[in-house]
DNA sequence: CGTCGTGGTTGAAAGGTTTCACGTCGCGAG
DNA sequence: CTCGCGACGTGAAACCTTTCAACCACGACG
């Protein structure tokens, strides 16, 4: 049988004993090829990879992580693959996984719980070495259970009450209490926050940072109202913009900040399309600094979190907890930033 | 020992042997709860699976692969993880693959051959039942490779020459075309194309659908310039701009069209922010139609892809082709649209 | 001329699951 | 009372890899 043999033969694919077969040697020795090439001489070597060439070889990682115990892949559940916010924190936490040699895997729950459970599950019984998460929820309890099963687990830009877990988060309550502190200076005394739903940790904690920063400086509570949208898209970002234009004159914001970038660019262009200007008839701040909010129709002022390093972060503690056994869970908080565009500055 | 054990004891996790023998039955018929509860009786199902949370059983799927040669799980290898466009034709895939209870994990190339091949090899490794992937080389061999060891896998967004894949592409040269042809209707006889590498497929083959729409409408070919870039991002675009800005006034274009929309917006933002006027200065064309396309500065005119349709009709064929028997190999290739917003309008 | 490394190779065991041919038990029919 | 049958349950084999103790040949050394 020459090499130009076909490579998958019969439908079963080529194992480590077909190499060895046709290499005529052990099957152990194929293996040595594979793991301690030094440990085998020139001439046996080659001819083992000429054979796993010839037949097509492809390593069956089932059966060397049934034996090995560990997959060196990690995964990240992300709660939205098509928000930007947190493509970027993939990115971080890719180069981090490459850096040391590991795969990654994205899963997308799309922010719905059924899919995350089931993605959990399949990497759960995938064995990966670690999972990170940005969950639905933070406080269900499967999350503690899949570290008390022996799979480690790190919360991605979600706070967590219990010191169960790994988490890296950026403090959502300054970062409300930033937005705000910025439009009052800018002088609004009617503001709405425009975000939901509450049961979103995230959309709560801005959501008390921006009321906390509003009593402290003065004003009533009453001026500071919430329009609460279903999620956090830029669809939502639009309705919420319609019924902002739909409330009576004297009970309309002068200025709005969103519980994130989706939501405000979709307001700002149902705004920006009915002829408002903005800052001037309707001021607005976003929340994620995504690399489309500089671009949008008016270039929007939003609260800056470090995406990339964050991601990063969370990578580097989930291979410390996987690697160290005298790890520690940390809690790292980042600080966000507010950066002023036009859409506040006029 | 009830049920509060702790559920990871001396480092191993439980098996269904262990199981097996919690419920005092055979580890056959543990595998029986598991796969055809049917077949087993109320009463020790119950213990069996009674005795499954006590000990937090998590079933090995890399054993039930090894012994069953097959995961229920498809991936999807990306170009680029943070444009929205491939976000997009991902969700169209995850919908797709949740419908046929599969698996999907979301792997990202970032553009690099290097990273690309790391996440095929491990793919392949791990026997996943398809691959589907937008590569960063269409003709690279490996993709034949891994077809040929028996790993069905179909190309997204990318043209292919030869019938050995199923392709699912969206008609380039004629998106080229319909743009250059908005503009040359427009009145515009000067006009740069914004793209590169042109080593990419995509950017090629837009470029002569472009051409060939130019010398249809009998202007001359060194009317039409190539601006090229190093990647289609939205730095690039930026930096395109100045390039742009820079020309001597006489052979400065009137009109761009840009390779995606990253570029485009990156260009816009660099335009704008230079005190010129789109379209007035420079009439502005984009290509993918991303979700933030229509809330740029200046709303973009843009040529729409069925993103979402894509990714679907890929995952349908690799379900087809992992399922049926009598497969064949498919190219199917959607039609293009041009959206026109003010970015051309004024 | 025995003995002792030593570099190279071997073969069996282990790892967790599924499957399947085969027992066992109880019960109704003959 | 016996036979046969259905319902349940069993245990061994197979899937593919890695590891490790043992083995072999052979040159060096005493």
């Amino acid at each position: 049988m020459s090499s130009s043999s076909p490579p998958v033969r019969n439908g079963r694919r080529p194992s480590v004993k077909d190499v060895a077969e046709r290499a005529q040697v052990s099957l152990g020795t194929v293996s040595n090829v594979l793991n301690r090439p030094d440990r085998v001489s020139a001439g046996t070597r080659e001819r083992v990879e000429r054979a796993m060439v010839d037949l097509g070889f492809v390593l069956n990682e089932s059966a060397r992580q049934l034996r090995m115990g560990r997959s060196n892949t990690f995964a990240y559940v992300m709660l939205d693959a098509t928000n930007p916010f947190f493509t970027d924190v993939a990115r971080g936490i890719e180069l981090a996984a490459e850096k040391a040699d590991l795969s990654l895997f994205l899963c997308n729950s799309d922010g719905r719980s059924a899919r995350e459970h089931a993605h959990l599950a399949h990497l759960q019984q995938q064995r990966v070495d670690g999972i990170l998460i940005t969950p639905v929820d933070p406080e269900a309890p499967e999350l503690a259970r899949i570290i008390a099963q022996g799979t480690p687990l790190v919360i991605v830009d979600r706070a967590t009450t219990t010191g169960t877990f790994c988490s890296v988060t950026v403090d959502d309550r300054l970062g409300g209490r930033v937005a705000i502190e910025h439009l009052v200076d800018r002088g609004h005394t009617r503001v709405a926050y425009v975000g939901g739903p509450v049961a979103i940790g995230q959309v709560r904690e801005r959501w008390e940072g921006a009321r906390a920063a509003w009593s402290d400086a003065g004003l009533a509570e009453s001026d500071l109202v919430h329009v609460e949208t279903e999620t956090l898209s830029v669809e939502e970002g639009r309705v919420a913009g319609e019924r902002i234009a739909g409330l009576p004159r004297r009970s309309r914001p002068s200025a709005v900040f969103c519980a994130n970038d989706l939501v405000a660019l979709g307001l700002l262009q149902q705004v920006v399309s009915t002829g408002q200007k903005v800052p001037e008839d309707l001021a607005i701040v976003g929340y994620d600094d995504i690399a489309f909010a500089a671009s949008a129709a008016v270039p929007l002022t939003s609260v800056r979190q470090p995406r990339q390093s964050l991601g990063r972060t969370a990578a580097e503690l989930l291979i410390d907890e996987v690697n160290n056994p005298e790890h520690l869970h940390q809690q790292v908080e980042f600080t966000p930033e507010l950066i002023a565009r036009t859409s506040t500055l006029g």
